[in-house]
RNA sequence: GGCCCCGUAGCUCAGCUGGAUAGAGCAACUGCCUUCUAAGCAGUAGGUCGUACGUUCGAAUCGUACCGGGGUCGCCA
């Protein structure tokens, strides 16, 4: 067992039953207590505050609890020493032998790790992005956050299907075809006027004329529009590594069925009423109009208006279709149902949630919306300023040619959804520390180029050798020590990045268990006995070389969840 | 104005969901290439964790209020 499982089973075996034993009826809770690796070497390899969260219902003081435990734990042969200090922390030495037999307990488990989770069925909407057009950079952050969210939850065991809603209705279908007509019927290329009335840009002009040459004019339908530019989103989406597994168009699913099913329950359950809205407040007072309308009672569930269903000309509103779609996926039997949004729709979650709330009380399932903040492109330290309006936005494509894949889906995850990023593409292009990407591949490179060198030294091949046979008591310096315990904690880094939707979690181990390899490597060069591949020392080589294959294992794992390249040399 | 998010070193961000002396990377200064990839390493310096109360053994983390920044408030999607 790994050490984290292995201690926290030992620590919370004996709470369990001193509290059986003392008769105290709770149940204590496994995840209520850690088990760090601290920063500060001297509070051990190990620390864990379970003596303070239990101490209180034991009535015993923080300390005390924490010396009994340090006596039950005393008598394991891996313990070097235990101390309780402070408040009643136990920090934990372990003997050196330990920590190498770790390692071998870590490649026991590196192909076939058991997360024990309760395995779920996930349906993972992300991009849907409107095909009126390419995607932007903003996009991207969401596509990418989505994808490698999928990627963590699937590694862990989880049935994910990674679903593209499609909005191929309402107002702005209406306005593509528009637009579209409209550069078909002027093909001689004059000048475009930007009109409220069409989509700016020269995309939309390409696509008009590929379709022009495909056939009349008159037959240019709305489907085929669609066709056109989801092909080539499917197409942008594919360069950075993402895939969909279903794609649910708006429009199919607002069938006159779905529409009635979904009319019938919201009435039975008197959720919806014909009523009149107020003057929005981002309207002037133009061309607003009052008109009777069907609407959902979203304000008795905390909203600040009540919501239309039902346009006054008897079209359906987005809210409306989304509240069909996801009801789709509630009986799709779903156990999670997990959205990637833009920020910019942060104030739409609460009107969802509670629809699909009433509709199912009793239902078994989670929904969770996960909220993606904005991206800034930088250019020479300046926001580079984007209109949609304009049609002057920056295209995911252009990105991607400009930066590659790898750095994109990196810049895109390394930090938490919630927080702005500014991209900028002096620092994403370079090729040094500065661009974590390339810091972490030329940590590879070194590892694949270590074990190269020494299968030629030693002329031998690490395929042919059982790790779980060699004697790994060589490893014993600190830097050693350090990592084999940080190795030994990837899984947990994964479980964490699962558990919570956030994948920059394993991004970030990933740069620090390159930096810690990089100082190693560097310690070689100071001090040649510290080199990992020592000519005439065999044994110290080959203990040494397998710490670097477990470190290379690790880089490789966590960057193909993040799908991220690693090339073998640089 | 209402709601949501953010505020940690000069800049960009971590901080394992309440723990010990708050950590990285840039940028600045100092060293290290006849020696396993210098796309690298080692070191120095840099902080009232926006402010103020509160919750408790203990707060960057939780609560409230305020300040500053962003987003959003349609029969658009």
């Amino acid at each position: 067992m790994l050490y984290h499982d292995l201690l926290k089973k030992e620590l919370f075996n004996y709470i369990n039953s001193e509290y059986s034993k003392r008769n105290i009826k709770d149940i204590p809770n496994k995840s209520s207590f850690n088990i760090e690796i601290p920063t500060n070497k001297k509070f051990g390899d190990l620390s864990t505050n379970i003596a303070m969260v239990f101490a209180k219902k034991m009535e015993l003081s923080p300390r005390d609890l924490a010396l009994k435990l340090s006596k039950h734990m005393n008598n394991k042969n891996f313990i070097e020493k235990l101390e309780v200090v402070g408040p009643g922390f136990l920090n934990i030495f372990f003997k050196k032998s330990f920590w190498q037999d770790q390692l071998k307990v870590y490649f026991k488990n590196a192909n076939s790790f058991n997360y024990k989770i309760v395995k779920k069925n996930i349906c993972l909407e992300f991009v849907s992005a409107n095909p009126t057009g390419l995607m932007h950079i903003g996009h991207a952050r969401g596509a990418v956050l989505g994808d490698t969210i999928a990627s963590v939850l699937q590694e862990v065991g989880h049935k994910v299907t990674k679903e593209y809603y499609i909005n191929d209705a309402g107002e702005q279908i209406k306005k593509l075809k528009k637009t579209i007509k409209f550069h078909v019927n002027n093909k001689n290329n004059k000048k475009i006027k930007t009109d409220d009335e069409l989509y700016p840009g020269e995309y939309l002009e390409e696509i008009s004329k590929k379709i022009y040459k495909q056939e009349s004019s008159e037959l240019i339908s709305e489907n085929n529009i669609i066709k056109f530019i989801m092909n080539d989103i499917k197409k942008d989406l594919l360069k950075i590594k993402i895939v969909h597994d279903s794609f649910v168009s708006e429009k199919e699913c607002s069938s006159k069925k779905n529409i009635d099913e979904i009319l019938k329950k919201l009435n039975q359950k008197k959720l919806t009423y014909y009523g009149y809205q107020e003057k929005p407040k981002s309207l002037n007072n133009e061309s607003w109009e009052r008109k009777k309308l069907l609407l959902f009672k979203s304000q008795e569930y905390g909203d600040e208006t009540d919501r239309a269903l039902i346009k006054s000309n008897g079209e359906l509103t987005y809210f409306m279709t989304d509240i069909i779609y996801h009801q789709k996926k509630v009986n799709r039997k779903f156990d999670i149902l997990l959205n990637i949004w833009g920020s910019d729709h942060s104030g739409y979650v609460k009107r969802l949630q509670s629809a699909l709330e009433q509709l199912n009380k009793k239902a078994n399932y989670n929904f969770e919306i996960k909220l993606t903040s904005l991206v800034n492109l930088l250019n020479d330290k300046q926001v580079v300023k984007m209109s949609k309006r304009e049609g002057n936005y920056v295209t995911l494509r252009e990105v991607v040619e400009k930066v590659g894949p790898d750095v994109l889906r990196y810049m895109m995850i390394s930090r938490s959804a919630d927080k702005k990023i500014d991209f900028d593409f002096e620092i994403v292009k370079s090729k040094s520390k500065d661009n974590p990407v390339f810091y972490i591949q030329y940590a590879y490179a070194r590892c694949m180029s270590l074990i190269t060198i020494y299968e030629k030294t030693f002329n031998t091949s690490l395929k042919n050798v059982d790790f779980q046979k060699v004697n790994l008591s060589y490893l014993n310096l600190n830097e050693e020590i350090i990592m084999i315990i940080k190795i030994c904690n990837f899984f947990n880094v994964i479980i964490k990045a699962a558990e919570f939707y956030e994948p920059h979690r394993i991004a970030n181990y990933l740069f620090d268990i390159a930096r810690d390899f990089h100082a190693y490597w560097g310690l070689g060069k100071v001090d040649s006995s510290k080199k990992v591949i020592m000519d005439q020392n065999s044994k110290i080589s080959l203990s040494r070389i397998i710490l670097i294959v477990s470190i290379s294992t690790i880089i490789k794992k966590g960057m193909n969840i993040l799908k991220i390249e690693c090339p073998e040399n640089m």
